[in-house]
RNA sequence: GCACCUGUAGCUCAGCCUGGAUAGAGCGCUUCCCUCCUAAGGAAGAAGUCGAAGGUUCAAAUCCUUCCAGGUGCACCA
């Protein structure tokens, strides 16, 4: 619908003497506070000092102007304080939004404006050996929420988990297991003993110079070494994947630090080429202090190479396989400098592709105290026992309301509603900031919490259960659409609502940002259960139309929740 | 020490990029609404020096400067 606005100032702007960009007007055209004021608006104070007159008399102008040639669904386009506000026709609005959700199923509020390029999203990306803790729990919601949105504004997108399974920790652990390792054990219970190892690895003194001379011995290829590095390697796959299947989330490629290795000797090369390379402290090092980013270690007094050697070859390997046009890291804060600094490298490197690489970071969980809490009495919060826990929470109040549903039913609603309890409690915060992780409050069946969400869509699915079934149709009829009656106030809000989110997902896309989806979503079902309050369906006399508005509420937010990564229940 | 990030209602957070129409939600607190499609909901109320002070502007929570408080990062870990 914004597009209609912005189409109707291109032509009108050019007769005002004001010479704008589409791009410029696009970002001009703002929704107003209120519902009265208008659907769209156009602020004119911009124009004031150029054109030498109010804002007011500008807007009044240029509502002249759109006047003329004006053919298009408006009831109204009106001047207020120097805004021109767009009022659409409500009943031709309501038909084409409710029309095209419906229409557009899955796609709806979907784009193309990612059409022909390519975007690598890194997330995920947990240390091989070590179990799934909630450390890496933010950079995976929110990594797969953005690679979804992406994908839903037409980019082709690739998502990659870069693991942690190369370094030094590697030949500490492979040491321990040399000595004392148990092949059963290691077999049995993979994470739990692999846990188990590396505590002792990083205990005792011993493995430390032995576990130099192991990691020397994996850049080197030992066999040996090899394959004990490759057996750590799969398990821990194995037991991610698990994880990941809970959640729905898929990658095109388990990468990591391991994959680079390759790729290290020939960075080192050029990089002595092209003279980046210095000698310091028996260390080989980039400076950056020009650029005010200081120094980056490349290569170890003993030869070995870096995580920051290895995250330069890592997206050269890319950039060689993908040719993509954006990649972005989605990586906790903490790592800021450290990415700046590894874009400035390839830069330096010559690679003009660096540019189009981006830092998206995320700030750290707190607990309820607001301290840092991704350890606690020095052990990782597993994933699996968040998990467990939010199934619990979930389960019981579900049981509340359902007591007659099977264990196994029990189960998946539980599951489904724990997901979106997480995943939903993340995304509704602004990424970048810190944020407090309280299961309590994401479980609360009551207020902005993912539970709502689901519960606001099982009721909406109740409806059309109801109608479907005393009626005997299975399916709305489109058609009941063309007969809009009257616009209840509650209604049109809704249609409202449901039209912008095309924009919302957009705006979400622009800033790499999930929150945006995730506050569309909270606002669309407050709207709806605004209208479920005030608007009944069934039995109404508008019954064709609210059931298909009912019907294009479910589409919009299934849509907005499936970019979350969030499922829903048809009953909760 | 230097750099980056954050500071909005008692609590948890939107809004800041791109200044604009009465600063918004949820929890908690005080009321009201189930003979009605899931009350897990809806309506109303109390609650704010937008960390502080300057500046820019017709207009500042939003931009700039300084200060205060908290967090994070700064060479052989990842």
């Amino acid at each position: 619908m914004k597009k209609l606005v912005v189409d109707i100032l291109v032509k009108a702007l050019p007769e005002m003497d004001i010479k704008l960009e589409k791009e410029e007007i696009e970002s001009m055209v703002e929704v107003p506070p209120q519902l009265d004021m208008g659907d769209y608006s156009f602020p004119c104070f911009a124009f004031a000092e150029k054109l030498k007159r109010s804002p007011h008399e500008i807007a009044l102008e240029l509502r002249e102007k759109i006047g003329n040639i004006s053919e298009l669904d408006f009831e109204s386009v009106d001047v207020m304080d120097g805004y021109v506000n767009f009022i659409f026709e409500r009943q031709s609005m309501a038909r084409k939004v409710v029309w095209d959700a419906i229409n557009d199923k899955a796609d709806y509020g979907s784009s193309k404006i990612g059409k022909g390029k390519k975007i690598v999203v890194e997330f995920s990306s947990p240390n091989v050996a070590k179990p799934f803790g909630i450390g890496h729990l933010r950079s995976t919601i929110i990594g797969n929420s953005l690679a979804n949105i992406a994908d839903f504004v037409g980019y082709k997108v690739k998502k990659v988990n870069y693991l942690g399974d190369w370094g030094s920790q590697f030949g500490k652990l492979i040491a321990a297991f040399e000595e004392i390792g148990d092949e059963d054990k290691l077999m049995k219970d993979s994470m739990d003993y692999m846990l188990k190892l590396y505590v002792k690895a990083n205990k005792y003194k011993k493995y430390e110079k032995l576990g130099h001379e192991t990691f020397q011995r994996l850049e080197n290829k030992d066999r040996k070494a090899l394959m004990m590095w490759k057996v750590f390697r799969n398990l821990s796959i194995d037991e991610f994947e698990k994880i990941y299947n809970t959640f729905k989330i898929k990658f095109d490629e388990f990468s990591g630090e391991s994959q680079s290795v390759k790729y290290t000797g020939r960075v080192i090369e050029e990089l002595k080429k092209k003279k980046l390379l210095k000698k310091s402290k028996g260390a080989m090092i980039v400076d950056l202090k020009k650029y005010d980013l200081g120094v980056v270690l490349i290569q170890k007094t003993d030869g070995t190479t870096l995580y920051a050697t290895r995250d330069i070859a890592e997206a050269i390997r890319r950039y060689e396989k993908y040719k993509f046009d954006e990649m972005i890291y989605e990586v906790g804060q903490e790592q800021n400098l450290y990415f700046k600094q590894i874009f400035k490298v390839l830069e330096l490197m010559g690679y003009d592709w660096a540019k189009v690489c981006q830092h998206v970071s995320h700030g750290l969980y707190l607990d309820k105290d607001g301290k840092k809490f991704a350890t606690r009495k020095g052990k990782t919060i597993l994933m699996e026992d968040i998990l467990e826990k939010t199934k619990k929470l979930t389960a019981k109040e579900i049981k509340k309301r359902w007591p007659k549903v099977s264990k196994k039913e029990l189960q998946r609603r539980a599951l489904i509603v724990a997901i979106a309890a997480i995943f939903y409690g993340d995304l509704k915060n602004n990424r970048k900031k810190d944020m407090v992780f309280d299961l309590k409050k994401f479980t609360s069946f009551e207020g902005n919490t993912g539970p709502y969400l689901l519960y606001t869509y099982a009721r909406a699915s109740s409806i059309l259960e109801k109608a479907n079934t005393k009626k005997g149709n299975s399916k709305i009829k489109i058609d009941s659409v063309e007969e809009i009656g009257d616009l209840m106030p509650k209604e049109f809000e809704l249609v409202k609502e449901l039209s912008l989110f095309l924009d919302k997902v957009q705006e979400s896309f622009n800033k790499l940002n999930p929150s945006v989806v995730a506050a569309y979503c909270y606002d669309v079902c407050q709207t709806f259960n605004e209208f479920y309050h005030c608007c009944p369906v069934i039995g109404s006399e508008n019954v064709g139309f609210r059931l298909a508005l009912v019907e294009a509420f479910r589409q919009t937010l299934r849509n907005a929740l499936r970019l979350l990564g969030i499922d829903v229940l048809e009953e909760m």
